[in-house]
DNA sequence: TATTGTTATACTCTATAACTATA
DNA sequence: TATAGTTATAGAGTATAACAATA
């Protein structure tokens, strides 16, 4: 069947591509935060999450989380609180230096895809367009 | 200028979707080999290179990927040898065993990308393979 | 007794500095 | 003296197991 080899042939080369993208971003884009702080202030943005809820969703175990985010906490970027309701849980949040740390980070890494997109024709930017809104409806199934 | 800001939105947002499909394919696709070691094996089907190559290549320091090399050397992926010509360099070349290992570790990931393809229409493949050798092209720059 | 989170401990990957061997 | 590579040592990030506090 042809049409089994090309599909294969399709998922290897889209995911080499987009994972030369990660890597590529990754290295050359920004060295302010280190992966894992980035993803867990990504989440902080829609608000204040417990730290089992960070470890389940990064999928991580809860020791490292709590490394993490005491490692945020110690840099400024979030803090922790008690639970009032229940002394058990803690609440971890974002401050404001948090929120802008982590805007750097997006801004330099975005400037970095930027400067890959210059010398495209507008057709190709249409289709990276319809591939990156395709892409993420796929990962968010 | 409207076309400054359609251009940053389109970097972010494929940036952010090739991201989540790298994560994703790492986490879920496999967890065979390390990412620090498939590259090391996929620059080695290349043929034979030398430790400093590779470290300039990886962007890691000399020490690092000594210790990596090593790694898997003892695996039994790779093997050390010397070079018979200037005794301060050594070669680094993939095994058999260490070819299955990565053609494993690459099917698995480019398998779970596969099951990520499913349901989509011809016209969407299609789109997404012209943007894969898109990306290819723009990431060989 | 179950749950949330931290501490204790260890393994891996990373780095810089110091060292060995060769050119 | 310069270069290729390794060893020494330390700092992150990860894990599992054991513990403390609370429900």
């Amino acid at each position: 069947m042809p049409h089994a080899e090309a599909n294969l042939r399709l998922a290897a080369d889209l995911r080499l591509a987009c994972q030369q993208v990660s890597r590529r971003v990754r290295f050359e884009g920004s060295q302010e935060l280190p992966p894992h702080q980035v993803s867990v202030l990504v989440k902080l943005l829609d608000g204040p999450r417990r730290p089992s809820e960070l470890a389940l969703a990064e999928r991580v175990s809860k020791p490292s989380m709590s490394r993490t985010i005491g490692g945020l906490e110690k840099c400024g970027w979030a803090v922790i609180s008690d639970d009032p309701d229940d002394g058990r849980q803690r609440l971890v949040s974002l401050t404001e230096q948090g929120r802008a740390a982590l805007a750097t980070t997006r801004a330099e890494r975005d400037h970095w895809m930027l400067r890959s997109l210059e010398g495209l024709t507008p057709e190709q930017r249409s289709l990276l367009r319809e591939a990156a809104e395709l892409l993420s409806q796929m990962m968010a199934r």
